[in-house]
DNA sequence: GTCTATAAATGGATAGAC
DNA sequence: GTCTATCCATTTATAGAC
């Protein structure tokens, strides 16, 4: 990659992280593309230099976040003791959706009117469910029905925790004994 | 209540009645007051004869929504065997979530950016806390954290059933294990 | 109570100069 | 690549006639 086309991606991720930050402030449609261009520190015009619609700032932002959550899974190491090895998931997991609920609407509500994932910012997303998969395989939990038990709980506490008391610790402390519950029910 | 204020209040109910209908097909942010207006068969300034601005529609089917859930709880008999209550409940719930998605969102999220509910919204909400609350007082359930892990699993369950098999039953048909391991876990 | 007309602001997006 | 200027659509909300 030439300087030129570095500088256009440097710039590129700054417009991201921006958006970011931005959607951290005032939710996932609370900000104009004047506003995220101000707070680049250009016009919104320039802006379509990197993204050809407002739609494609969204896709991206999507994509990166599936790929943050599949980075994460894989940097993470797994024990093999089956209890432990849910309790690693459902942290990690739950700490990562907890820090950024904006991310968490954008990842798996349908918040944005209009907004689809295009197939290359999905991709990543069927890559995190495989891993996932290949975890429970492992420690011999090939029921699918148990994967969607496990998914619904770990959101429910997720959900609860974003919405209800966000920065407190009220459903983060019950993370045991949701993966003991479990356990019991599904190992 | 005189006739004028009769008609004046069965006015204000369509609209209500239409802002759900083009809630349910176009989300919660999806629709103007022009298109609330034509749906109802009048201009966007006579809405203001009715509500004083849009934030109080919204408000209004907030506070509507909880009052359902209210008269929901209230008339569904409570078995008094433990299990078979708590199957009432969650299969009760569910289905009232499940049949309106975005009346969850209004409901349980914060999805309309700069929208919080009046207090007189607000009010129905906290009573029907507390009519959970006796609800498994009754069973002998007192402990705050088993009413969390109910409420996560709860929502957890539905908010994937409504997010990914809408119109499906992938996680409705979960709902009997779900009792099943919360009642060995907390009954 | 309902309307027309319109204010006042904001939005995404484009044209074309530099 | 960035800008100014602008288009064009849309929004909530108000003024004032009927």
């Amino acid at each position: 990659m030439d300087r030129r086309s570095e500088r256009h991606q440097a710039t590129r991720s700054e417009i991201l992280a921006t958006a970011w930050s931005l959607t951290n402030d005032k939710g996932l449609t609370g900000w104009s593309l004047r506003e995220l261009a101000a707070a680049v520190g250009m016009r919104a015009p320039s802006l379509y230099v990197y993204f050809p619609a407002k739609g494609h700032i969204y896709d991206a932002m999507f994509g990166e976040s599936y790929r943050q959550l599949l980075e994460l899974s894989r940097a993470t190491p797994l024990p093999n003791e089956p209890r432990e090895r849910l309790r690693t998931m459902a942290v990690t997991f739950f700490n990562f959706a907890v820090e950024n609920p904006a991310r968490l609407q954008l990842m798996f509500w349908r918040v944005i009117p209009g907004f689809e994932p295009s197939p290359d910012g999905y991709a990543p997303s069927l890559q995190v469910v495989n891993l996932a998969q290949n975890a429970f395989a492992e420690i011999g939990v090939t029921d699918p029905a148990a994967l969607d038990m496990w998914s619904a709980l770990l959101s429910g506490l997720i959900s609860q925790q974003a919405s209800n008391d966000p920065g407190g610790n009220r459903w983060r402390r019950l993370l045991d004994d949701a993966v003991d519950m479990f356990a019991r029910a599904y190992l």
